[in-house]
RNA sequence: GGCCGAGUGGCAGAGUGGUUAUGCAGAGGACUGCAAAUCCUUGUACAUCGGUUCGAUUCCGGUCUCGGCCUCCA
């Protein structure tokens, strides 16, 4: 089977066929580092961090780009906000996106370019589209000419002249025509700035991936990725300033988008107060089970954060972490299931219920070199979508909030174990019920009493 | 108003023109001093109205409901 993805450009899944079948490009937004992500950017991190990992699995060579953006109006309001410098803004917010995505077990990109490191890039691609009359100068401000471009709204299915009807901005007076979008805008001393042909400024919204895609990936690259809300206008708008640039070049071959994040059935966003940020969550609950979640909904459909789905995926991870316990190491293929659900685009909640199979295999078999194989098969499948990866112990024992100590669980462990050597039954299920209540599993087998937290 | 997506059993969530998704939770049983884990059994879902069809949750059309986007960002 070979891998199919759903994209957006055509809407529909169709056979992927790398432009050089040795080596793989793709393309993924990364933040605009002004706030904490939250868990709406968590999603597509997740999503094509699998994308990504399948890719490696599937070809040679595969080189993964996830731009940040450390140059936006909004970083400007923040710092000033804050009270604190750009750069220490940037500086600090790009940190612990690094750190949250890594509790996330998403791999680092190979690539992650920053958007103040490519400025001139920007410059030169304006300059062209200003040489191609796809762009013009106007007060301080550079545009891109939309009605240039015969192909734009090709990706979002918007038509040029719909786009205005429905409108909810006015119209800056130094548009030629409303629909046009900004490249390149003038700054204060108070604002970022850089020496340009049009004066110092600072550049627009979307230039920046335009720009770092093509110093890294080339001109046409394979997959560009990203969340369904920047199809219009942020990856319409790419594709119209890198393909009138680069001589009407498609600037990627297939287009992706992860569905919203809800919380509750509602969107979510700050001015409704359901706004989670990963590190809020990473403090409730591990990031293996954040993970799972996120992973839990295919990608396209949109995905409701309620109540219990952490509570849930909590139970199934220790439902495998469990099956995966007294593993010996060994190399073993990827679950073929699996790996055929994953290559028919990406479809990560059917990969999950193999691993299902898989754990109820290991329970079935009496073989133990059986056993021990299907317990290596689950463990190398899932760590293809960046689960169980932790050692089963270290899972099981690394509860967050735990109420009471490991020496201190020894030492009750120790009273049970006498008073049921003397048969009394009474006290032995008090301890039990103690260690309950706090959270704590005890385990009875003929090796002794093992424990867990919950 | 325009474009797009979605409505599946208590919950989460795949998929399919006719045959079990899967899981979580629940119930009953086995095992266990008691538990946990595990195993067995159990629950006959696909918004609604029409149409096509021998047969539709699955295709087509209407309706209702929900969500996303409709530019330089709240």
């Amino acid at each position: 089977m070979t891998l199919r993805i759903y994209n957006t450009l055509t809407r529909q899944k169709e056979a992927f066929k790398p432009i050089d079948s040795k080596h793989v490009k793709m393309y993924v937004c990364g933040p605009t580092v002004y706030d904490s992500a939250h868990l709406g950017n968590a999603r597509p991190v997740v999503v094509f961090d699998v994308l990504y990992r399948l890719l490696t699995h599937l070809y040679p060579k595969v080189t993964y780009a996830r731009n940040i953006t450390d140059v936006d109006d909004k970083i400007i309001k923040a710092a000033k906000k804050n009270n604190e410098s750009i750069d220490t803004l940037t500086k600090r917010t790009t940190d612990k996106y690094h750190q949250d995505m890594a509790a996330l077990n998403a791999l680092s990109p190979d690539i992650e370019p920053r958007a103040t490191q490519h400025i001139q890039q920007m410059i030169d691609i304006i300059k062209i589209l200003i040489d191609k009359g796809h762009a013009y100068a106007a007060e301080g401000h550079v545009l891109f000419s939309v009605k240039t471009d015969p192909n734009y709204g090709t990706l979002s299915g918007f038509d040029k002249d719909q786009i205005i009807s429905g409108a909810r901005v006015e119209v800056a007076p130094y548009k030629n025509d409303p629909e046009d979008f900004i490249l390149w805008k003038p700054s204060t001393d108070a604002m970022p700035g850089w020496e340009s042909p049009w004066g110092v400024g600072r550049p627009g919204w979307h230039i920046e991936c335009s720009a770092m895609a093509k110093a890294y990936l080339g001109e046409t690259f394979d997959i560009h990725g990203g969340g369904i809300d920047l199809v219009f206008p942020h990856h319409e708008n790419e594709i119209a300033q890198s393909s009138c640039c680069n001589d009407g070049k498609k600037l990627a071959n297939y287009w992706m988008h992860n569905g919203h994040l809800g919380v509750n059935g509602e969107k979510m966003s700050k001015s409704l107060g359901n706004f989670f940020t990963v590190s809020e969550k990473l403090s409730e609950i591990p990031g293996e089970v954040i993970r799972y979640v996120l992973l839990a909904t295919h990608y396209r459909q949109p995905l409701d954060w309620t109540g219990d789905v952490a509570g849930q995926a909590k139970n199934i991870l220790d439902k495998f972490y469990n099956a995966l316990d007294g593993n010996e190491r060994q190399v073993v293929d990827i679950n073929s299931g699996l790996l055929e659900s994953l290559q028919d685009d990406l479809n990560i909640p059917l990969a999950l219920s193999h691993l299902h199979e898989l754990v109820s295999e290991i329970h079935k078999t009496g073989d133990a070199d059986q056993k021990n194989k299907l317990q290596n098969e689950l463990r190398v499948s899932a760590n293809l979508l960046g689960l169980l990866y932790q050692d089963p112990h270290q899972w099981f024992k690394s509860a967050q909030g735990q109420a009471i100590e490991a020496g201190e669980i020894e030492t009750l462990i120790q009273q049970r174990r006498q008073a049921r050597a003397d048969k009394d039954f009474a006290l032995a299920d008090k301890i039990r019920d103690e260690l309950t209540a706090k959270g704590v599993v005890l385990l009875d087998s003929s090796d002794g009493t093992a424990w867990r937290y919950k």
